[in-house]
DNA sequence: TTGAAAGCGGTACCAC
DNA sequence: GTGGTACCGCTTTCAA
């Protein structure tokens, strides 16, 4: 039988007896120096000749020294401090976000410390909750990039001082910031052209409510979904991008007057968080539940739409995740020197009658899992 | 501007600076105590009387104390064990669970020792891999059961030996594994059930090719499809489910004799990853794209067949997911003494022609994303 | 029942 | 350039 193991502290002796795994004093014993020289070679600190340090790192290497790493937080314990800037809006999305920010500070040990600022929403009050920590001081940064123009300098001002920066949810392009991890738009809209077109043969329309086509991510659904309708040859005619600026009133109205229009609309796909309006336009219409409609996100309202087939789906952008994925890629930077990938695009989970209850299951509180 | 900070190792006196988060000597100065005294408290180690416990961990209480696991696990490094039992085949499935659980392993710090043992596949070998790993010694275990009816005793055995058992990709009812780590199966059929009812008003037929129906996970896929095809008042009506047991040869052969008896049929759901012979009965048919397709599991030769539209979609089980979720929730357990739930069940991805670029994006060994 | 002290494996600093 | 040593916070052992 094949056993292929894995040793992380300890290795096999010639005999086959295990030992502990080397650490410095081992080195410095094989090398016939103290333990300081060893220190001075692994880590490339002046004061040390080079004949000594290669000779020291080669002997490192063939005993496959690994350094304990809770040898090294423990002594080196000065907490680092961390800050996570986000909107209080959407709160479905951004508590979700916090959450698995959370989650994996709990996760990873030793944790950094985080403190979470919070604004009332994008463009609103972000530069100034920014301002106040560059004041201060902290190792690192987490924040939703919202007014570009004014963010950017600042995000600049950061890195430039060694601070990184993590962008969520959306990037800050053209800034050297540290990564961005967010879900992948084009690919959101594309998904979305594609179940609506799905079995299709006779041609039917559609119609996209999205926000702001100037901003990034709204525009990329929506050349996703174009895309996504004629690389498929799709029946499906999209007939209208409506721009609501993610105000209730407006999609409202502008669906109300799209419903109008198009009498025979069969399709809608809601590319941003703001659907209750839209939906309630579907329904004083009397169309909810007869047209397919593809939704942005879930919280509570939506949940016994799906349930009774009302809505068909809605993308899941995956917050938890994204907040996770930004502090652990933050801590390896800071703790291990490890630079992540300069951007993380995640694919969005879809939503649907049949998978939702799961989603829940797993969902609240209790974030990926295996936590308490 | 609300400031919701959260401290971990620090915190704040009242005159608003931080100092260090008090350890036990802190507690033991407060206590007028030694640290020893200290350490038989918060452990509820024997020699020490009831009252200085209780005023022990009043005053730790009261002070926040945490424990600073760096140098506890210095102190205590001795290195624990756990054994990851699983089989070769399949391996697309297989290989990505465990590079789950190294990637979870490379995570939390410490690690534990992780030993692989591989077995020719389910069924054939997994009885005597355990045994091995019974006879010598280690801390914990992660398993696929297989033949329940061989694997569960050894389950039994372990546990009783207080080593505790985590499941994944199966379950071993009835019996006291720690938790189980899997794919919902019902969801799975339950999601095809619903994609290929969509947007149908004609009745058509569809088909399920599935492994044995004895075999839970099999079983419970073909009962979701039944469930939400009648649920959701769908017209496709389910007119056969093959069981191929897995076998190339069968799955080729039934599969023909499947098309040739229904002629019309327009949906397949392949359960299991046996998915190769179907397609290539389909193909030889001249049937691969006329018909909605939905496999189970992502491998190489699917990815160009969804990119070009002939299959219409596969369920991925995130195997990598459930790897890495076995380790941690063994790894809490071990380390923590935290108690899972007594059974995680991870929805299905859908991948389609319009996101599987971006799930190749992030799978290919870098697994979930973050890591090197 | 309690206190004192020795390390765990690194880092950092001082003396040579 | 190099060696020696204190110390990080906790567990454990031995002595009182």
């Amino acid at each position: 039988m094949k056993r292929s193991g894995r040793r992380d502290r300890t290795f096999l002796r010639e005999n086959g007896s295990e030992v502990k795994s080397p650490g410095i004093k081992d080195i410095a014993k094989v090398a016939l120096v103290s333990i300081g020289t060893v220190d001075r070679a692994l880590h490339a600190r002046p004061g040390i000749s080079s004949g000594t340090r290669a000779r020291i790192l080669k002997i490192a290497e063939r005993l496959g020294y690994r350094p304990n790493l809770a040898a090294r937080y423990l002594k080196l314990s000065h907490q680092r401090k961390i800050a996570v800037h986000l909107p209080r809006d959407i709160a479905s999305y951004f508590d979700a976000l916090r959450a698995g920010v959370r989650h994996a500070a709990a996760q990873l040990q030793p944790p950094l410390e985080v403190e979470f600022y919070s604004y009332p929403r994008i463009g609103l009050g972000d530069v100034e909750s920014m301002q106040t920590v560059l004041d201060g001081s902290c190792d690192g940064l987490i924040l939703a990039p919202g007014s570009l123009s004014q963010i950017t300098p600042m995000i600049r001002k950061a890195t430039s001082r060694g601070i990184p920066v993590v962008c969520v949810a959306t990037d800050a392009p053209d800034t050297d910031r540290l990564t961005v991890i967010s879900s992948e738009p084009f690919t959101s809209g594309a998904i979305v052209a594609e179940l609506l077109s799905r079995s299709r043969k006779e041609p039917t329309e559609a119609a996209i409510i999205t926000g702001d086509l100037t901003t990034f991510d709204h525009y990329e659904k929506a050349r996703g979904f174009r895309f996504m309708l004629s690389e498929i040859g799709s029946p499906v005619k999209l007939v209208e991008v409506v721009e609501a600026h993610d105000e209730y009133e407006e999609a409202y109205r502008k669906t109300c007057s799209l419903l109008n229009r198009y009498p025979k609309l069969s399709g809608i796909y809601v590319s941003t968080s703001n659907s209750l309006p839209v939906i309630k336009a579907l329904e004083e219409k009397g169309r909810l539940g007869q047209m397919n409609v593809v939704l942005t996100d879930l919280f509570p309202e939506i949940v016994p739409l799906i349930r009774t087939g009302r809505i068909f789906a809605t993308l899941y952008q995956r917050p938890l995740t994204q907040g996770r994925m930004a502090y652990e890629a933050l801590y390896r930077f800071l703790m291990e020197g490890v630079r992540p990938r300069p951007a993380y695009r995640l694919a969005p989970y879809i939503i649907l009658r049949s998978n939702i209850d799961l989603f829940l299951e797993n969902s609240p509180g209790e974030i990926r899992g295996v936590s308490p």
